[in-house]
DNA sequence: GCCGATTTGTCCGTATGTATC
DNA sequence: CGATACATACGGACAAATCGG
């Protein structure tokens, strides 16, 4: 059960969408014919078609209506959407994930990195390096940091299954955003190791950085995923804006 | 002037928080001030806060307030956000930018170009091969595909300066979305050249493919950005939801 | 070209729920 | 407990764009 009615009906009509309920390049009904049909307000489908346009299934148009606009992809490699757990989107891409712990340590951030993370010099952190399988192929490298005062109790153990669900099911913590930077680097000898790449061939990929905060506003994560070149793939929906 | 109230709302407290006229964690005024504020009611406020979630830079907390996130980023290299032009791009990052035309010619889809592009086969476009100098650096080359019914009147000497400006002001098109895929790819000869890359440097560049969509629902632009590995970097928030 | 019907966009006011302090 | 804050939802009004007659 949803906790709101807008969210309802944008999963309802989202599902319409992804088994092509409605054709490609077809209208859906009209606002006002959507209030009959959900017996609600028209800010609340405005508010869930305004979330089916952030993701890129409909376009609307003033005066004419909402498209559809959404096109089944086949996804030949591991899809990145919002903010996920590796184990959440091993489960959306329908692939079997599994997780190794390489390192698993405490430590007290210094000079350096308080620069490379964020946090503050003297934070006490716990410092994890984690190894994804897909299908048993080495697909990521994750260095991740995360604050002890705010996922005190992690363990290795929680480090193999899935830290997330230890930090909101356990901590009761809630995740609310994270600021991401992607870029591309040469790969390190450790990449080279474990992702079972050869410099002959790619000598870089894909790094995903991100700095993820929790309802208390506090910074809780930094973590660096390094990813294979040949199985990544982002993607994305722009909308575009007035140029102010 | 802008054309709607909330978005001048977004605007002046973006460039407040831009300003650091907020603190970094410090609370912003309660919805009901800022109605006060800005003479306005709370819908209208809820929905200039709301873009500032989405774009990283507060985070709203049921019960406390709305708190500023924002941090400065020292801008190290060429950032991309929404859906921009590289003129565009060039502007906000205060870098000048220039561009060169490789290639210009009419084309129709054949079977080959049509499952490249998406566009149907027998398709009339325009493919364009750009290089985009910053500060007189080779930084980005564009693989463009245009759909010629919708861009007809394409010159080189627009695509030397601005298509999109070209697009929205004479031809009066709305550019709505756009579909993009973020991948690592192998250089290819021509990257070699014109980027002034050194294979064994760097032997790989990351890619931007996009589909992109008008007011009136047509995919009218395929294009493929291969973009120099060491400036390149892409910026994102996104959001946690619940795992539905 | 004009008019009216339809559809989305913006804005308002109000009521109620829920979390925080 | 009450006051304050954000979250959800409703209903109404008018503007702006589109389309058909």
């Amino acid at each position: 059960m949803p906790k709101s009615k807008y969210e309802f009906i944008y999963k309802d009509l989202k599902q319409k969408i992804e088994s092509e309920e409605y054709a490609y390049q077809e209208l859906l009904p009209s606002e006002n014919q959507l209030v009959l049909a959900y017996n609600c307000s028209r800010n609340t489908i405005r508010r869930a078609v305004g979330r089916l346009v952030t993701d890129g299934y409909v376009q609307t148009m003033q005066g004419k209506g909402v498209r559809n606009i959404y096109r089944p992809v086949a996804q030949t490699s591991y899809t990145i959407g919002g903010i996920e757990s590796f184990k959440e989107s091993s489960i959306r891409n329908h692939k079997k994930g599994r997780s190794v712990v390489l390192q698993f340590m405490e430590l007290t951030a210094d000079e350096k990195i308080s620069r490379r993370t964020g946090f503050p010099v003297g934070s006490e952190l716990y410092y994890i390096q984690r190894l994804h399988f897909l299908d048993e192929k080495p697909l990521i490298i994750n260095h991740n940091y995360f604050l002890k005062s705010a996922a005190c109790g992690l363990t290795p153990e929680i480090a193999e299954n899935s830290i997330y669900e230890y930090l909101e099911n356990t901590l009761h913590m809630t995740i609310v955003n994270s600021k991401r930077v992607m870029t591309v680097e040469k790969i390190t000898q450790i990449d080279e190791k474990y992702l079972e790449l050869d410099v002959n061939d790619y000598n870089c990929l894909a790094v995903i950085t991100s700095h993820t905060y929790n309802s208390d506003g506090v910074m809780f994560e930094f973590t660096q995923s390094r990813h294979r070149p040949d199985y990544f793939r982002f993607q994305d929906n722009a909308v575009r804006r007035s140029v102010s």
